[in-house]
DNA sequence: AATAGAGGTTCAAATAATGAACCGCAAGCG
DNA sequence: CGCTTGCGGTTCATTATTTGAACCTCTATT
């Protein structure tokens, strides 16, 4: 593995964490050479990566992302063009709302609009969705040629909730379903008590570049009202796409 | 310099550009090897940070900072907590209005918020403020402490206009100034036409973190105005270190 | 006073990065 | 058309960087 990548996945981990880390842990989570470790977070650090706390002497993320992130934006403002179709329809279903965007090989949340409602599911922005078991994997997976979809369940699946589907076969033909209906339904796949239903972003091109996805609890969403939240989840995904790559396609 | 280093150093020449760019092109552009881009690109992209395009297969920054940023600003919601005194200050002045964090060894701003009027400053969202010769980077300087504020003095100064203090020891005076007084004043030393004041965020342990800064057309801001300007920008900048950092300090 | 573990550093050994030369292809041109 | 130019991308012997066990120093705990 490359030097880039082990400092890039160091970055990761780094990521996975909600609160600062020693020198020493974050070697250890990381599988890497205390001293490896130091000279990767130093580099990081002077690019604005990677921040030192000057009293506790441990790490966290750094700003330097945020500048990137308003530089990508500024190009491609998904998530800003998306933003009032998430939060119309949250406002029509009453329920939670995130979307979410491919980027590095993972799913990850970009937006969240919570329902409004005092039971309601919650989804942490940043959060990686694993693509067999989440409503938005499914309807990303779903809609990506067969060959790569099979390199994603190509390892062993990991297991979330009892519920999880982790027979690669099994998966397969829940994306068949996804395909043909135009959105996925994930019940309790992912945690338990919770049903999602979610519709792929898809680019001019064809490929998917992302999935908007509605969280409910599952006391909330018969199989009748998970059909018409899927089906209302599809409509707006696509008028995302719409609105986001002109109205082109 | 090492193979990181080097990588994030290509990853910051990408985002100067603001359309996507050949292999060729860049590796002139970062004065690498071909080879070697295009092995930092693979890897890069592999994480989300590069994104190559399907058809004209150039390379642009990835969507992966976006995710790190959501991250950073769930935990440090520095841009999010300023941003109700950022447009305050904005409405009270009626100017443009900026808000500047210093990363990876570079202030950038990282939010905006534009003059109503016909006239007005523009600013770009990602742009590296100079800290010699912005406004902005002078706030940041003057309350840095002296040797690390030196060491930015000590390579030769680029000229931004004919304005632009390049003399080292005249920027020292600037600095002393802008520490007595609170704020800094910069005319027409980045943009020609253009005088701005400054305030830096102050972090509880002393150190600077950024800056507030409002940028006029020099036709509407004679010294009076701008001395007033800078009163109000010190103390919004202020309020945003009380809120941000708690009331503590 | 002794111990354990933290952050951080060193240098010979091991490994990964390097780049000149190469390929195949497409566009521009006489 | 055939030739040239420059593109994206690849190869492999050479070279330079990364690596990590052992080390140091410091602080908290016992």
């Amino acid at each position: 593995m490359s030097t880039i990548g082990k400092a890039l996945a160091l970055l990761d981990s780094l990521c996975e964490l909600d609160r600062d880390i020693g020198l020493s842990d974050l070697a250890r989570l990381s599988a890497l050479d205390k001293a490896t470790t130091r000279r990767f977070l130093v580099e990081l650090e002077k690019y604005g990566f990677v921040e030192q706390d000057g009293e506790t002497r441990k790490y966290r993320l750094g700003a330097a992302p945020v500048r990137l992130a308003r530089i990508r934006q500024a190009r491609f403002p998904f998530a800003s063009v998306a933003a009032p179709f998430v939060k119309a329809l949250a406002d029509a279903v009453g329920e939670t709302v995130h979307l979410s965007e491919f980027a590095g090989g993972r799913l990850a949340t970009i937006h969240v609009e919570d329902s409004t409602q005092a039971h309601r599911v919650i989804v942490d922005v940043g959060a990686t969705l694993p693509l067999h078991a989440t409503a938005s994997g499914l309807a990303f997976l779903a809609f990506l040629p067969k060959a790569e979809a099979g390199r994603a369940l190509a390892r062993p699946l990991q297991r979330f909730s009892p519920e999880t589907v982790i027979d690669a076969d099994a998966v397969r033909t829940l994306l068949a379903e996804t395909a043909a209906r135009g959105f996925s339904v994930n019940r309790q796949g992912f945690e338990t008590g919770v049903i999602s239903a979610a519709a792929p972003i898809v680019a001019p091109n064809g490929r998917p570049v992302g999935a908007l996805a509605v969280a409910a609890p599952i006391a909330r969403a018969d199989s009748a009202k998970i059909l018409d939240i899927g089906e209302r989840t599809a409509a707006a995904a696509s008028a995302i796409a719409e609105k986001y790559y002109g109205t082109k396609r």
